[in-house]
Order: C-alpha cells, then sequence, then structure tokens
DNA sequence: GCTTTGCGCTACGCGCCGTAGCGTTCAACG
DNA sequence: CGTTGAACGCTACGGCGCGTAGCGCAAAGC
C-alpha cells in the first residue's frame, strides 16, 4: 500500500479524491449496475477509505445519483435545421444513442427503482434531467409553430411524453434494441397529430 | 405462541400456508413496495416462519415475481366496439387506471429495477405480460385495417411502444399524474399516423 | 396408533450500510 | 522551515436482511 506521489493528475488533493471517487462509481457502475453498486467496492478501486465517500455523500443513493444526474445531464441543445422534423429526430435520436449506450442504459435501468424508494432522488431528477428536456422540446415546438410546420395548439407537454416514452419503454419493459431508425419511427408516429395542414413527410 | 385451530378457512394446509404467504406479500408489496419487501416482513405478517417460505420460492425475487405476474396478468380483453379509436382508447385506459392504483403503480416502478438486475425475471415478465399486451395490439389493429380505420401498413410494434411508453413513462420518469384523459390524448397523437386517409376524429 | 411430511424455531455466516474514534498525512501560512 | 488545522486512512462496530442448517414438534395419510 505505497502512498502516491504528489504529481498526481492535478488539482488539489481534495479535488483529486473527488475525482477518484466519482471515477471509480462511474467504473462501478457501467460494470454492475446501480444494483451491483458498493460503497466499500467505490472505496476500494477509489483507493480510498469509505470514510472519505461518507465525508462527502450523505449515503450510497446521493453518491449514484451524483454521478448520475452529471452523467445524464450532458446534453446537446438541438441546433436550427430550419425543419421541424429534422430537430425532432435529432432529438430523440441523441437520447437512443445515449441510452443505448450499455453503460447508460444500465445504470437508467437501474436507477428507475431508486426514484421510486426515494423521493427526494426523484425530485432531483425531474428538476435536473426531465425539466431540461421538456424546455427543449417547448423550444423545438415554439419553433416548429413559427415556421408553420406544427399547429399553433400543439401541446408541448404531451409531444415530450409520446417522444420519449416509447424509447424507455423499450429499455425498461418490452426489451427490444434501440436500433438506429427508432427516432425516425417514433417521430413520424407523432408528427402528423400536431402537423399543421402540410401533413409533412412520413415515409 | 398460540396455535390456530383447523377451522382456518378451507384448503390443505400447505396451501392455506401458501395463501397466506401470498397475501402478506401482496399487501406488504402494496405498502412498501418492491424496495421495501423483505421476507422476514412477509414471515411475520403471514404467522409463517421464514424457512417455510423458502421451501416453496428460492428466492425474495421470486417470490415478489410471482405475485406481480399474478397482479399484472389480470387482464381485460378489449371487446369489439365497432370502432378502432374506441378500442385503443379502452384499452390504453385499462392500463392507466390499474398502473394509476397505488399499489400497482409503486410496484410497478419498483419491478423495473429487478428486471434490470435479474434476466431470468425479465424473460419472465416479457413473455408472461408484455407478450399478452403486443398480441392485444395485434388484435385491435388487424380488426382496424379489416375495418378501414388503419393503413394496412401499420406497425404493430411501434403502435404498441407508442401506446403504452408515455404511460410508462408518467409513471416512472416524469412522475406526472395518470390523469383521466391520458389515454385518449395519446391515442389521438398517435391515430393520424397510423389511420387511412379518413383522418378520423382527432377533437 | 404410527409413519411421513411439513412446519416452527433458533442459530448461524455473509455482505453491505452507515458511524465512531483515533492516529497520520497533507498543505497552507506565519 | 516548523506549526497547525483540516482532511484522510484504518479498525472496529451495530444493524439489517438474505439465505441455510439442524432439531423438535404438529398435522395428514395409512
Amino acid at each position: 500500500m505505497g502512498h502516491e506521489r504528489a504529481e498526481e493528475t492535478e488539482g488539489s488533493r481534495a479535488s483529486r479524491r473527488r475525482e477518484a471517487i466519482l471515477d471509480a462509481t462511474r467504473e462501478l457502475l457501467a460494470e454492475l449496475g446501480v444494483q451491483g453498486l458498493t460503497v466499500e467496492g467505490v472505496a476500494a478501486r477509489a483507493g480510498v477509505a469509505k470514510t472519505t465517500i461518507y465525508r462527502r455523500w450523505r449515503s450510497k443513493d446521493e453518491l449514484a445519483l451524483a454521478v448520475l444526474i452529471d452523467m445524464v445531464e450532458q446534453f446537446v441543445s438541438v441546433p436550427d435545421l430550419d425543419d421541424t422534423r429534422d430537430e425532432l429526430v435529432a432529438f430523440v435520436e441523441s437520447a437512443v444513442r445515449i441510452l443505448g449506450t450499455t453503460l447508460m442504459g444500465r445504470v437508467m435501468r437501474g436507477l428507475v427503482s431508486d426514484l421510486a424508494a426515494d423521493p427526494e432522488l426523484a425530485r432531483a431528477f425531474r428538476e435536473r434531467v426531465v425539466a431540461t428536456r421538456v424546455a427543449e422540446v417547448h423550444r423545438l415546438v415554439e419553433r416548429g409553430i413559427e415556421r408553420g410546420d406544427l399547429r399553433p395548439d400543439t401541446d408541448r407537454e404531451l409531444m415530450h411524453e409520446m417522444l420519449f416514452g416509447p424509447v424507455y419503454y423499450r429499455l425498461m419493459l418490452s426489451g427490444a434494441p434501440l436500433e438506429d431508425g427508432l427516432a425516425e419511427r417514433v417521430v413520424d408516429a407523432v408528427l402528423p397529430a400536431f402537423a399543421s395542414q402540410s401533413l409533412a413527410s412520413p415515409r
């Protein structure tokens, strides 16, 4: 158990420890899922004492949430593509790709149960992840209405749920793979209901 | 402490024990969710020794799954209403109502994580719950095509995911309530994409 | 009645969570 | 430099829940 010399990677001792813990958590989360994550395991891989973890995060769930939210928040805002369908497809596709990763897919599946168990955690997740996505849908819908692609009375909330619900349904319940064309098919299944007279493009 | 007399409710001793355990599991599942379920708790409430439970089910998860599948399988096949939209709404609505129950909602949320953790359990769930629903959607779509309400090339798989995805998304991630009009709004958001020329009825 | 089968009970071993106390290292500052 | 306070490592717990073992006892079946 030699002690590391000071030239580590950089940053203060505190931030180095912090990063080591978060990295180890990410790795173990990817390997074992939320289920298999143990504080002891994180401590061992990070080369850190268990107590050091508990000095920063009050519980295992809090640690896991911090990492999870951080992962999900890496969020690409959709640029103006001058076509509402293209923008929606791009948006859904980014989610499909992220969740299609073994890492995020597994993590997300495990997360849901923790959301059910811990209302505090559920609130944080809704505020920082779901709300962000809802806001982005609002933006896209707004643009679409101005462009004349979408009906002015388009239900933004429903649009959001119709776009992402099926993706998560696959991930968590049906078990069907998140293949490439999925985003496109989902968007085309929703668009006609919200598109203005000009029935834009399905197939 | 106090042995029950033989006049119980009926059935052999074995089946009485069995029912007591399943009932206790159902109750605790409703009160505490899959997370909070403990074999010790079930044993205590059922008035049964822990070992008696392990003699019938090999693990806690196996016990929980038996109860869960049994609960979800209570399934109403949709009668012919002579209108495809009405039938789809009725179908989705039955799911909304069941999941809207505190009991099933909580249980379902907790179940998802176990599905991720236990592939065996996930397989059983898909085969006995998801597959049943897929088959029912197929039936409805078939009827709808014959009636001329739906396009002959309607994607049954996608239809199924578009109908139930949003419901589960609310239940598990967005946290929005499963209110009454939901089924109708979801169906109307999907129908135009699959409806034949006669753009049946949205609002 | 007597056997067989099932049950209750106690007692474990294990893994993991989260906490306490104490000695040691690090890093900033005089 | 040398000192000092904060952060860290380590060991040792208490608690809970899973799943198992072995024994004595009750209930069905013959």
